[in-house]
DNA sequence: CCTGTCAAGCTGACGC
DNA sequence: GCGTCAGCTTGACAGG
């Protein structure tokens, strides 16, 4: 049995990030396929966990496994090179050393920062006059998941809200939206709140290229989700941790069944033994009864039965025992299990 | 970055 | 339909 562990090719680049304009025209991201695979070399195919989640409802009923739009191997990185870090800049040599080690990018730039803080009017107006001036940058192409949340969009909602409500449907973001807006009013110091669909898929999305980030993606990342780097980071973080104890959880699923199996096999294999060691204690008495004899191929070392025995030939080895014990030495060669008695 | 933990938010079941 | 509750998910944080 052999278990391997990957976190897969962390040196791909973001390609996801060159999708973002059918994100930002508000097009579904699609995409949401879960792989969890589990090889097991000397096991049944049946024996490999391997589920794959291609619809939205496919993924309600994978409720347990729905948050994971990803590939997953039984080897991340760090595990299949304990001790080995892979510094940022090797996984990513377009990234200067000097800013890979900015404790500030390591810590997500967000240190003393409050999150439910509600921004300042400074900010605010800032941020408006910037999403004024570049309509079409990264940072306005998620306007849609503004949740406003933590103070890193606010401002944006009122519009959402009215689009939003216009045709009836309210869709998740702008739930969401809402949402937040009641909040904002009600508890400023609520401490967190949920990100939209849309977002969430979008991280889904970048995690299913990179398990981690460097300091810029995360920042483009922000950007273009709208986030602060350190939401980013945050998230990034729990979804590492919980692939790690769902693809825990698989192998332990998966060890347990072999464990399982191999203790049935263990208890099969010590009832033969008490079986066999029963016949040889009762061999005499069995030695009474009319004797069959047994000759053994040199050859091939199989035992056969001969009806009667005039002569024997010299090459061969004649065996004298009970039916009983003939038919236990023929199950025995045959059996792939070697027993020493 | 990992791990453990907390707590907000969501969802389904249940009783009324 | 509504309130309550338990269970679950997930964003956030602290400590190592």
């Amino acid at each position: 049995m052999e278990l391997a562990l990957s976190l897969g090719d962390t040196s791909k680049s973001f390609s996801f990030l060159e999708k973002k304009d059918s994100i930002a025209n508000g097009r579904e991201i699609k995409g949401s396929c879960m792989r969890l695979a589990l090889n097991a070399r000397s096991h049944e195919n049946t024996e490999a966990a391997e589920y794959e989640i291609e619809s939205e409802e496919d993924k309600e009923e994978m409720r347990v496994s729905s948050d994971s739009t990803l590939q997953l191997h039984l080897l991340p990185f760090s595990l299949a090179n304990p001790g080995v870090q892979p510094r940022t800049s090797q996984l990513r040599p377009w990234l200067p050393d000097n800013l890979s080690s900015q404790p500030d990018y390591a810590d997500g730039q967000s240190r003393g920062l409050d999150v439910n803080r509600l921004p300042s009017p400074a900010a605010v107006a800032e941020e408006a006059a910037e999403e004024q001036s570049s309509p079409n940058s990264a940072g306005s192409s998620f306007n849609e998941f503004s949740v406003h949340k933590n103070g890193s969009s606010y401002g944006k909602s009122k519009r959402v809200e009215l689009e939003g409500h216009s045709n009836g449907h309210e869709t998740e973001t702008e739930k969401a939206t809402s949402r937040a807006s009641d909040d904002e009013e009600n508890d400023s110091t609520r401490k967190k709140l949920r990100l939209s669909k849309e977002q969430s898929a979008f991280l889904e999305e970048s995690f299913k290229e990179h398990h981690t980030l460097n300091p810029k993606q995360k920042l483009a990342l922000a950007k273009q989700l709208n986030l602060r780097p350190r939401q980013v980071e945050v998230w990034f973080q729990n979804r590492r941790a919980r692939t790690k104890l769902k693809q825990t959880e698989v192998d332990f699923e998966y060890l347990k069944r072999c464990c399982e199996k191999l203790t049935e096999e263990n208890r099969r294999l010590q009832r033969e033994l008490q079986e066999l060691r029963g016949l040889k204690t009762s061999q005499p008495f069995y030695m009474q009864l009319p004797a069959t004899t047994l000759i053994m191929c040199p050859s091939c070392e199989r035992v056969s039965t001969t009806p009667t025995v005039p002569s024997i030939p010299a090459t061969t080895t004649t065996l004298a025992m009970s039916p009983i014990t003939a038919a236990a030495a023929e199950t025995a060669t045959t059996s792939s299990t070697a027993l020493s008695l």
